[in-house]
DNA sequence: CGACGCTACTGGAGCGTTCCAGGTCGCCGG
DNA sequence: CCGGCGACCTGGAACGCTCCAGTAGCGTCG
């Protein structure tokens, strides 16, 4: 039944329903003052009468914007950007501006045509979650459209503002407070390259040296939680881990069940992310909070700046917060 | 930088540069027949020569039609969804079709607002994975404009079709399941009134009463878990329990490691989502798996139809499947 | 009482495409 | 030599809206 019906109706046909001109139903719509009230009703009576929905495709030509923002997201089924995109939404709305969503899938490709389907949209500015799209990329379409990237770019782009959580404050705050729970042998668990987690990695072995201990990082990938487990219990053993985030840290936690290692009561654990996970797993894992909601408004902010003109970008960190859950403790002994 | 430039250049610009009209340039891009070999590549020279991109707003307007489908979610902090929106949207790209995403944000008024933004923007269709938007809004749309519900309405629409999830098939794995072992006191813990989980506990009831033995169902919500926990051990208390979704599941979980009644040991749970919490939670969560990137296909192949003006609706349900874990077992003793 | 300003409204150009009805040109067949 | 036919190309109308330069009507004020 959707196709072979007459077609939808426009602001010419209101006008001819309420014996108006198509300008007039235009600054009625949209609530110019210049509209007495009783004509203002009769045309608000007949839009509502024939059915009449506005055509964003044409109000976007003819004004030169459409007053959408999109936000592009590299992996939908990873919650931290389901919870940034909220925050940019939530301030969109208050600007007045609707928000739509392009789902890179995972596929830096997709992303990419995401994008230039978005720039063809016509929408006004973009917000990209996701350090999977190619930097140059990114800058070029950002020297031409309001651009901002949430998450820590490889390179950071010239046209592009950029807001991140602050992930050496977060891997120095894990590092802190397991060194003040009285651990000593703290090994740090990788799992990824990326500049996040790269950031991580060098603030915890910082933070290690500047307290006199020494770092020491093992990697996921390379059988790092077995070698690590290991290495428990025997005297000269770690006592505790700094993992690069939490999913890694609920494999570890796991691992140490089958092994019979007592979380935390001989391995205390952190992680990073505050994933939902994390909470629910048990023990509920100690971890750091990024704010991922005041990332987006933050994101949204910037955005807002660039939209309106203004030349410089910016770059923006937001702190980072400790949650102490019972995945760790003072050392045995 | 982005504003105060001069305008992104039109075909007529290409055109102009390359020394044809405005017709052939459009012909020349959207890669029609007719256009000559040694000219379409001067016109593709200076389109790229000149940074050209295609403006959709202008496309669609002037075609009737964008090439662009949407899928509007209640909330995307929930992954079920991010699935099924995958798998639509791999279906679109295989038809040739973008899709763009809109979020609901758990909030009814906003997935409305929403809904109208891309009825607006002139979508193609659109997939509603949401049981959230009210049925008259919904069915008034479909009369329209090409519609597929993902889940399970509480009132059938007229114009739009539904694929679900077969609910009482799933529950009857799962009781199936708990009987199979030899459990015969097994209790329902729902969670929710909505359409889907009372399919289920309906569907758990009729199971239970075919096999001869008495349905039960608590309710989460009402201090459900704790009653049913007190229960476990005595002679007559339930050896087993399905829970109405993993969430649930997990809580009583948590809930009885707290009590020290040990899962599967004295209480075999089996929940319903295939969740990812599910998974990763100690014991694993033996739970009903509903194919949810299949179900976000077929909905797009429903669309299609839809799309394509087939008169008919269609109400289509794929198949559940049971996944067993460690948090089943046969009953004590 | 005529100029003026204000309110309420109108008509048409323009936004960047697509689509359609042609137009030109070279070549072929009769 | 001419009509006709492809192949290739063009100009303008149309899509549904916004914006701008007016216009009509009316009260006000010097």
């Amino acid at each position: 039944m959707p196709s072979s019906e007459r077609p939808a109706p426009t602001i010419v046909d209101v006008a001819r329903a309420a014996g108006v001109s198509k300008s007039l139903v235009s600054l009625a719509i949209r609530g110019d003052a210049g509209v007495s009230d009783a004509t203002r009703q009769r045309i608000l009576a007949a839009a509502a009468d024939l059915g009449y929905r506005s055509n964003a495709l044409a109000r976007g030509l003819a004004r030169g914007r459409t007053q959408i923002i999109s936000v592009l997201v590299s992996d939908l089924r990873n919650t931290y950007h389901a919870e940034v995109t909220r925050g940019v939404e939530q301030a969109a709305a208050s600007a007045g501006l609707g928000t739509i969503i392009g789902h890179g899938q995972a596929d830096p490709a997709v992303l990419e045509r995401r994008l230039d389907e978005m720039l063809e949209l016509g929408v006004d500015g973009t917000v990209v979650v996701s350090a999977m799209l190619d930097a140059a990329v990114l800058d070029h379409v950002a020297a031409r459209h309001p651009l901002v990237m949430v998450g820590r770019p490889f390179v950071a782009p010239n046209h592009a503002s950029v807001v991140r959580n602050h992930d050496e404050r977060g891997a120095r705050l894990a590092t802190a407070h397991l060194r003040d729970l009285g651990h000593e042998r703290v090994v740090h668990l990788a799992s990824s390259r990326r500049a996040a987690a790269s950031a991580r990695r060098e603030a915890y072995a910082a933070a290690m040296l500047e307290s006199g201990l020494t770092p020491e990082t093992l990697w996921a990938d390379e059988g790092g939680i077995e070698a690590l487990l290991e290495r428990v219990g025997g005297g000269a053993g770690p006592t505790a881990c700094f993992a690069g985030n939490d999913r890694t840290a609920v494999q570890l936690l796991h691992a140490a069940g089958a092994r019979g290692v007592g979380i935390p009561g001989d391995l205390s654990i952190v992680g990073y992310d505050n994933s939902e996970v994390g909470r629910l797993v048990h023990p509920a894992i100690t971890t750091v909070d990024q704010p991922r909601e005041q990332l987006g408004r933050e994101a949204m902010r910037l955005l807002l700046a660039r939209m309106g003109g203004e030349g410089q970008t910016e770059q923006v960190t937001v702190e980072p917060q400790l949650v102490v859950r019972r995945s760790s403790a003072p050392p045995p002994g």
